[in-house]
DNA sequence: TGACAGTACGACCGATCGTGCTATGTTGTC
DNA sequence: GACAACATAGCACGATCGGTCGTACTGTCA
């Protein structure tokens, strides 16, 4: 509320060198698979700073405080799950296809174990449920954001007579994503594979991609 | 690997005074509900002293370590966890009352507020999830524990014809227990009371309880 | 009524927490 | 080649972490 005189704000008078850069991403991998382990606020800074080699202070002059950095680690987070499952299920057919190829991304992220926590959201939007600030508000807003797209998909979907249209998209994105979010907190808590094939069976059955097979009429 | 010399091990040689008890009992009360908001690690021996008017060291007089902490936390849990929605699932009617009734009884004590960060146990999983020990072990028996309940329902409702003959118990456990984490991951997350309708919604659906209404005929 | 185990306290420990300040490279630009 | 901006390290701070003392009070039971 004291600057801004000019108006013309400098929002970023940051400008960041190339080694710069490669070390705040290298931090920020580090730190993004780290927070599935430790929590968002288990993350500390000594630890990370342990963990990448460099000096506490060094990290510093990227991130002026533990929220900043808490922030730019979930941003980065909600660029490897774009990359990782939200790409793949765009680039499927539109519909249906989409729908699949969402559950299935996301059960292959899990499985390779992409973060070692499994999927970075499931394990940090709890954790920080009942902690309100800039941090929860952009994890809810990451978890509103993917609800959307399954729910886009599935009224598409619903559109090329790929699904009833009895079906509620709201209904269908809200048990997918409740399926997404069951078999990676089973599948980390117990360590058992088993448990994807089990979660494949039932977005399968629930998106009636299994007809074909059992109704041969 | 220095003792167990005699075998005939005592695993409790502790002795617990009427006013100690009391006080445990009220220290885990406290310590379940903040674990829910800070996490079963975030929970630390200063804050719980701190919330309880108990000096540090009159905790470590009944847990002696943090770890002990956390796991007497996770058993006072459960206890509430039983009490609140196994208890009442129980005591409906066998087969696919029990079914509906236990995800209306969990439903109703993430609503409420029993715990302040939603479902314990969702809160707890997937912080623990990545970090071995007793303490894991004990969460991922209680949601093993929960789902073979769900399990064991579904059996006896297609045993009854209250459900198709087709269906697979384990896998409708496996359903219904993601629906009841996806419903109180969104609650906590958003703050959205809607979201249990929602969820509400799709259970009845699931367990085909709305059919009378839907189809007259 | 003692004696003893359980309960609770305040002081304190080394370690680590998040966070500053300062100094010294290092890099890109004119 | 100078110079400003960025990058990183060193160091120190107050607070808090989990944990251990020694000590005093108090139920419980022989």
């Amino acid at each position: 509320m004291t600057s801004d005189t000019t108006s013309q704000v400098r929002p970023r008078p940051r400008q960041r060198r190339a080694d710069g850069e490669r070390t705040r991403r290298a931090i920020l991998s580090r730190a993004a698979s780290l927070a599935t382990v430790d929590g968002l606020e288990g993350l500390s800074i000594g630890n990370l700073a342990a963990a990448t080699g460099i000096s506490k202070s060094g990290l510093y002059a990227h991130f002026g405080s533990k929220e900043e950095l808490q922030l730019a680690t979930v941003e980065e987070a909600e660029r490897i799950l774009k990359e990782e499952v939200v790409q793949p299920a765009l680039a499927a057919a539109p519909g249906l296809g989409q729908l699949a190829a969402a559950c299935e991304a996301f059960f292959s992220y899990v499985e390779r174990r992409v973060f070692p926590g499994g999927c970075f959201f499931a394990a940090t939007s709890l954790e920080m449920g009942a902690r309100p600030g800039p941090v929860r508000d952009r994890l809810a807003t990451v978890q509103s954001d993917f609800t959307a797209l399954l729910r886009s998909f599935a009224g598409t979907a619903i559109k090329q007579h790929e699904l009833a249209a009895h079906e509620d998209p709201d209904r269908l994105a809200f048990e997918l994503h409740a399926i997404l979010l069951g078999a990676d907190t089973k599948f980390v808590l117990h360590d058992d594979p088993a448990v994807m094939s089990l979660a494949r069976e039932v977005i399968s059955h629930r998106l009636g991609l299994d007809t074909i097979a059992d109704a041969p009429t």
